[in-house]
Order: structure tokens, then sequence, then C-alpha cells
DNA sequence: GGCCTGCTGTGACATTTGTCTTCCCATGCC
DNA sequence: GGCATGGGAAGACAAATGTCACAGCAGGCC
């Protein structure tokens, strides 16, 4: 291996940010090429300074770290992405394998796994924790329709079926229906339950 | 300035924990003495190995850190505390100070910030950002009873009265009304709002 | 063409939730 | 003693929520 492998990297939480973006700095064969703490900055930014890979954390102010990842799939097919997240759970990871991405490690782990993920990715292999594969693959694909996660969504913060509906362009009797579906396909007893649940599965 | 400053990190979040021990390690006048991924070893952690200044943050599994900081203040006075969260909310760093905590840092400022702060916290300096701490002083004290917050946080997940009042042993009807007063002094329409709200300020 | 699925909408209904008023009882304060 | 205060509880009522059955319409599939 000789030359460095250029990296961009995607984290909102500043400390966090500036403590991955030394520690990896320290590796010699590691340079950190540009740093974003805003998702809608991560394609521009990685258009202008052409990174090998992209760190990608999913939870992202602007635009997710997974919309990004698909975005980047098609305008800089040659850099690849690897996942960063705070939460396994398993619909990010479907989306970010069906988004393209090489790679998929929690912030749980050691920081040792963090440059070695980087490597191995560069190295053509795919990073993805073996439990969390698992994980992913018997919850089953997400059950909820996009009109039932669009009302499911809308409803998070507490939000009455009447501003859903005006979030949302539909009908309040039409809403009422999506909620009671998307109860009853997540196996919950009330929206709240069922927000959680959708949440947890990563089905948002 | 002879002696080394020793460090005790309470962090749940793997990478993090790694990432700052690393760096805080890289300081000459800074050694990190012991590294906690729970609340509940704060304590005894910090009995053994009796740190200068205990880096704590908040929400960890098992005890809070706001919790374990005023354990500290009684078992362990000669160490001082440094709160260091996600959230800079208003009510959190009102607890940290009645907890006797010296410092209160969010993670969303650069990194230098938290070697500079553990030097000034033990150079005998109180760090608390002013806008947060402008932001505490004017959101007010916590507005909700004792048992308003019990009622609040056993209704987080979408339980239902029934569900609460078996939680915390009271009357359904108790319940509803104890969420009514909630909901009322938060400025709210529903439980999840004002769930919401409580949550945002630190009143849980 | 038939069949299924998904999206949108209604109306009716039972249940839950939020609000208000009132009550009892203990505590503390003057 | 007199009196406010606060926790706990009940009942009554209106509004919001969850369920269900049904219906029209589009698109995809065999």
């Amino acid at each position: 291996m000789s030359s460095v492998i250029k990296v961009l990297l995607a984290e909102d939480q500043g400390m966090m940010r500036g403590a991955l973006a030394l520690l990896l700095g320290l590796e010699e064969d590691i340079e950190i090429v540009a740093q974003v703490g805003d998702g809608d900055e991560i394609v521009p930014q990685a258009l202008a300074v052409r990174p090998d890979i992209a760190l990608l954390d999913i939870e992202l102010p602007g635009r997710s770290g997974l919309d990004a990842a698909a975005d980047l799939r098609t305008r800089l097919p040659e850099c690849r992405v690897l996942i960063l997240t705070t939460f396994g759970r398993p619909g990010y990871l479907r989306r970010a394998m069906e988004a393209g991405a090489s790679g998929f490690l929690v912030k749980d782990g050691p920081v040792e796994d963090l440059a070695a993920a980087v490597r191995r990715v560069l190295a053509g292999e795919r990073v993805i924790d073996p439990a969390l594969a698992a994980a992913a693959l018997s919850a089953g694909p997400n059950p909820l329709t996009q009109r039932e996660r669009d009302v499911l969504a809308a409803a998070v913060d507490g939000a009455t079926v009447a501003d859903i509906a005006a979030k949302v362009h539909l009908s309040p009797a039409t809403v009422r229906n999506y909620l009671s579906a998307a109860i009853g396909k997540t196996g919950t007893r009330n929206r709240m339950e069922a927000v959680r649940a959708a949440r947890q599965n990563g089905w948002l």
C-alpha cells in the first residue's frame, strides 16, 4: 500500500467529530481531507475533495447519512461508504446496504475497530457486525407502506390527527386509517407505541 | 503545576470513551486512571483510584451521572466533577450545579475545550457555557411536582393510563389528574407533547 | 379480463384521554 | 383552634383516538 487513504468524515457532534478526526489522523496511512457536521454538505464536499472513503453518521442535521450514501453511489462511484452510527437498528443496516454502503459500524465498539474497518473496506471487504446482520435478517423487511411511514413520522411529537392531516395533505379520516394500520402491523396498542416500535427497528 | 491530573472518565459509548481517553492521554499533564461505561461503577471506581476529577456523562446505563455526582460530593469531596453531556438542557445544568458539579460541557463544542476545561476546573474555576447558563436562568426552575414527574416518566413509551397507574401505584383517576396537571404546566396539548417538553427542559 | 395491493375517503361505534369540580385527609403554619 | 396547602381519589362531560366495514380508483401481475 503506497498512497494515503483520503477520508471524508460526517458527524454532527463536534467533540466526537474532532476526536475521531484526530485519532484517524494519527494513523500514517490515513488522512482526513474533509469534515462536515451537516448532511447537506456531504455530497458537495465529497465532489470537491474526492475522498477514497466517506465515514457517515446516519442521524445528522439536514439530509440523512443514508440518503447521502445513495447519492454518492451515483455521483462519485469510486468513493466507498462506511456508515458509523449510534444505533444498530436492523432497518438502518438494511437501508445502508440498499444504498450501496460497504460497511456498517456501531459507535459502541472499541476505537481500534475504526481504522481497521476503514482499511478493510478500502481493500474491498464488506464490514458488518455479524450479530447485527443476523438481527437484520431475522427481523424481516419493513412491513409499513410509504404512506404509513409518512403518517407515523408526522405523529412523533404528539401531533393530533388534524396536525398530521395538514402536514401530509390527507383527510383526517384517512390519517386515522393509516395510524390504525401501522398500530396493527407493529403489534402495538396506540400510536406512541407504534412510533417507538418503528423507530427501534429503523423503519422511519 | 508539578503533578499529573488524574481523571476518571464515565461515558457509555465505547468509541467516544476510547477516543476521549486517547486524546486526553496525549496531554502531558493528564492521565486517565479509570474508564467506566456504567453509572453504577462510577463511585466504586472513584473510591478505588481516587481521581482528581471525574468526567461524567449524564445519560448512562445504571445510575445517572448526576446521581453519581451528588454521591461523589459526599463520599470523595476532594474530587471535582465535570459533566460532559450531549444535551445542553437547562434542567440538567441546574441539577448538575445542585449536585455540586464544578463544570458543565456539551459535546457539541471543539475537542480542544475539553482538556482546557479539565485544567480550569482543577484550578478552582467553574466552567459553564454562558449561553447555557442564561437559558437555565431564564427557563426557571422545574415546575413539575415529584408525582407529576413520576407519572410523566411512566408515560414515555405509550403506556395507557391503566399501565401507568399500576407502575406508580395510584388510582387511574389520579393518574389522569396528574397528567392533566403536567400538560397544563408544560403548556402542551397532550401527554406526548408534555413528555417532549419535559425532556427538552431536563425535567425528567 | 380477473385479481391483488395500495391509496384515499366515509360513517359509525366503542374506548381512551383530557378537563373540571368536588371531596377527604394529613401536614404545617400562625 | 382556624386555615391554607398538597397528595390522592371520584364523577361527569367533551373531545380525541382506535376500529371496522365499505367503496372507488389506480397500477401491476397472471
